[in-house]
DNA sequence: GTCTATATATCGATAGAC
DNA sequence: GTCTATCGATATATAGAC
């Protein structure tokens, strides 16, 4: 599976992965991660812990000696795939030259954004899927992790709108989900036949920012 | 509920719609209506058969009477979905006066079908929301009607770019598969304090064709 | 046609052997 | 820690009365 869960932060621990004793954890991973390969192609309501116990190659009464619920372990997968996206957004925004100009911030998050749902993050990946699919009282445990990350993109826009660079004239909370939403949508439709992530990523900020009609010919 | 279903042909049959023999009929209609009320909000998986029948003010077991099975049921929710808002977005696009330019036409669509989806269809709504959720078989029996309805789209797109309205440098397949999922998102979050859809529509349709950047003072 | 009552299947969850 | 076996809850679906 690819990259997801810590990304950045505490690379090194300083101890081997596979010292006598974390068997469990070793074990615990892989359930998570096929629930986050598995919720992400099924959604939740397809998606059987047997499903989920295959690809972990365990039994799924197993599943129980490491997650007390069904529930517990969507939760986890939903809290890191927000939690994957947020700080990979942040750590982007972060490295940016200081002084760089508001819009190249909003670029740069659409970019990353868009990266980690289709090229990053199973987990990433799972999260969107599973956003409104879930039930009440999980997406109620998840909704103060959402709210945190979608408080980013509002200062986003926000901050490109105050300095002048965005058109005064359109309601920035519908724009947010606008974005937010094309990016989520992806999930339900990329593959790598539709071109490198890198395409994709590039044709989507350029629609956003600079619209879909031919600039008039240079004379 | 909201006006759905059949929407632009056969609005005349002739017949008073209560004469005796077509309770079933009514039945029918209002466990369908039920079915795309409760299904829009709660998604494939969390929707009970018993949640429909609360809202059509029936029984459960009764449904069988009128559907053999829960799938029957969810599959004709959304072949109407599909089917309204693809008569709805091509009655539009006809009413529209002989040789209107491309970029006009695919404007009208999207202001068209993002309204189905937030104004206009329950129907649209759940269709929407339900797919990718639903099992393998119903997907299967809808996706001749999704693909017919994203010829349109293909086609929209392919005439703009065509008469070189559209910009040369993005795909279309991604730039088509972003509007359409932008609109499919705002099944997730709008609501009517998110503004007149008017003025959604309008900000979204601005936002497609010219792009967030400010365009430069005038002097 | 719609009801009540019930059969059947599925799946999340638990118990206990190893 | 992971297995097998099984329980119990839930919800789709059916049978039969009215």
């Amino acid at each position: 599976m690819d990259n997801t869960g810590t990304p950045l932060d505490e690379e090194e621990k300083g101890e081997p992965t596979d010292i006598p004793g974390n068997k469990s954890a070793k074990t615990r991973e892989r359930i998570l991660d096929a629930a986050a390969f598995v919720f992400s192609r099924k959604g939740f309501s397809r998606t059987r812990l047997s499903d989920i116990a295959k690809v972990a190659e365990i039994k799924t009464g197993s599943i129980y000696y490491h997650f007390s619920s069904r529930e517990e372990l969507t939760a986890e997968v939903m809290a890191r795939g927000v939690s994957y996206t947020y700080r990979t957004v942040m750590a982007r925004l972060d490295e940016l030259p200081e002084g760089t100009d508001n819009l190249t911030r909003l670029k740069t998050a659409i970019d990353v954004h868009l990266r980690c749902l289709i090229e990053r993050s199973e987990y990433a990946r799972a999260n969107t899927k599973l956003n409104g699919q879930v039930p009440k009282h999980i997406q109620a445990l998840h909704s103060s992790n959402e709210a945190k990350y979608g408080e980013v993109w509002r200062k986003l826009l926000r901050d490109a709108a105050a300095n002048g660079q965005l058109r005064q004239d359109l309601n920035l909370s519908a724009i947010r989900m606008f974005i937010l939403g094309a990016m989520s949508w992806s999930v339900e439709w990329y593959k790598p036949e539709n071109g490198p992530a890198a395409s994709v990523a590039h044709d989507f900020t350029e629609m956003i920012l600079n619209g879909l009609i031919a600039p008039p010919p240079a004379t």
